[in-house]
DNA sequence: CGAGTGACCATATTGTATTTTTAGTCAGTT
DNA sequence: AACTGACTAAAAATACAATATGGTCACTCG
C-alpha cells in the first residue's frame, strides 16, 4: 500500500541529498545539483521541501534516528548500565567516523562555521544527549546510579566522550577505544578517590 | 638596583598593550595605538619586542603566571585534594570572569577566530593543566587518589570544568558556582554508582 | 654617543563596484 | 495534475582601488 508509483520522487531526493551534503556539505550543496543527482526538475524538490533548509532536516532527521535505532540495538537490559554505556559509546565512535556526513559537516563547522551544519550537529547532539539521559534514569530508577541530576549528568558524559575522542588527540597521542572506554568507565562508576 | 631610570619605557609599553589587548583585542590592537597609550614612539617597541606576536606572548605570559599565583595561594596542604580543586576552579573562574583580557580573546575566538586569540587561550589552558596535573600527581603520590593518568585526568578535569561553567548554559539553566563545586566533587571523588 | 623617534615602505586588510551563483517561483509542457 | 527548467531577486564570489598596519631606519637631541 506504499509503493504503488512506479518511482518514488520523494526517495529519490532525499537520498540524493543525503549524498550531496555528505560530499559537499550544507553550503556546497545547491538545490540543482540535488536535482540533477535525482534526475528530477528542481521544481519537484519544492512540492515536497519547502527550502533547502527543510530538506537537510529530513536528512538529520533521519541520521538522529539511525542513532536511536542504533544505541537501542546495542542496548541489552540484562547487562548493566556501566557496560551498556561503553558499548553505545564504541558504536558512536564507529558511526560517526563512518558517517561521511557527520565528518563533512563538522569540517564545515570549523573551516567557516555554516550556522546550518552547527544546527545540524547540534541536533544530533541533543539526540544522544536526550538518549544517554534516557538511559541514565532507568539506571537512577533500577538502583544502579545514585541519585544524580540525570540531564546534568548525561551532559558530562558527552563532553568527556568528545573531549577523550576528538579533543586530547590534538594535544597527545590518540587514545585506542579500549582506552576510552576503559577510562571513560573507571572514571564515572568508582570516581579517583583511593578506595 | 632596578628603577635607576627616571622612566621603565619596556613596563610602560607592556602595560599599555595589556590594557589595549583587553580593551580590543588581539587583532584591533595596533603597533602605533600601543605606542600612543604608552607615550613613547613606534620605534621603541621593537627595541624590546620584536614583533607584535612577542609583545602579546609576554602579556599571556604574565597572565599565566598571575594563574600559577592564585592558584598556589589558595591550595592549603592541610586540606585534601577535593576541597582544593573546589578552590582553585572556583577562584579560576572568578578570574576568567574579572580579567577583561581573557574575555575579549575568548570573544575574538568566536568570532573570528584570529589564531594568535586562539593561542593565547591555548596557553592559558596549557598553564592550567600543567598546575593541575601536577596537583594530582601529588595527591596520586599521597594516596589521596587512586594510580590514575595524571595528564588525562587533569585534561578531563578542566574540560568537565570548562563544559559545567561556560558549555551548559548554553541550553539550560546557570549552574552556580556552588552548584558546580558540589557536582564535581561528588562525580570525581565517588563516581556515579549506587553506593 | 645611543636611546628614542616618527616618516616611510611593502604588505595586508578593508571597502566597493561588478559579475556570478543560487534559492525559490511559476508559466508552460507532457 | 505532476513535473519541469527558464526566470528573478537576493546572496555570494571576484576584482580591484583605497586604506591601514607591522616593521625599518635615517635622523634627532639630551
Amino acid at each position: 500500500m506504499e509503493q504503488k508509483k512506479p518511482v518514488d520522487r520523494r526517495l529519490q531526493i532525499v537520498e540524493a541529498a543525503a549524498k550531496s551534503f555528505a560530499m559537499f556539505g550544507y553550503k556546497a550543496t545547491t538545490m540543482e545539483l540535488v536535482s540533477k543527482i535525482a534526475a528530477v526538475g528542481k521544481g519537484t524538490i519544492y512540492t515536497f521541501f519547502a527550502t533547502k533548509e527543510d530538506l537537510f532536516s529530513e536528512i538529520i532527521g533521519h541520521l538522529c534516528a539511525e542513532l536511536r535505532v542504533l544505541a537501542e540495538r546495542v542496548i541489552d537490559r540484562e547487562r548493566n548500565f556501566f557496560d551498556n554505556l561503553a558499548s553505545v559509546l564504541h558504536e558512536l565512535l564507529l558511526f560517526r567516523e563512518k558517517h561521511e556526513l557527520i565528518v563533512k559537516l563538522s569540517q564545515e563547522v570549523r573551516d567557516i562555521g555554516t550556522p546550518m551544519a552547527k544546527d545540524g550537529i547540534a541536533k544530533m547532539e541533543t539526540a544522544i544527549h536526550g538518549f544517554i539521559q534516557n538511559e541514565v534514569e532507568l539506571a537512577v530508577k533500577k538502583g544502579e546510579l545514585r541519585a544524580i541530576d540525570p540531564a546534568l549528568t548525561a551532559f558530562i558524559m558527552l563532553r568527556m566522550y568528545v573531549a577523550l575522542s576528538a579533543e586530547w588527540n590534538k594535544h597527545r597521542e590518540p587514545l585506542t577505544r579500549e582506552q576510552i572506554a576503559a577510562y571513560f568507565t573507571s572514571l564515572l562508576r568508582d570516581g579517583i578517590a583511593a578506595g
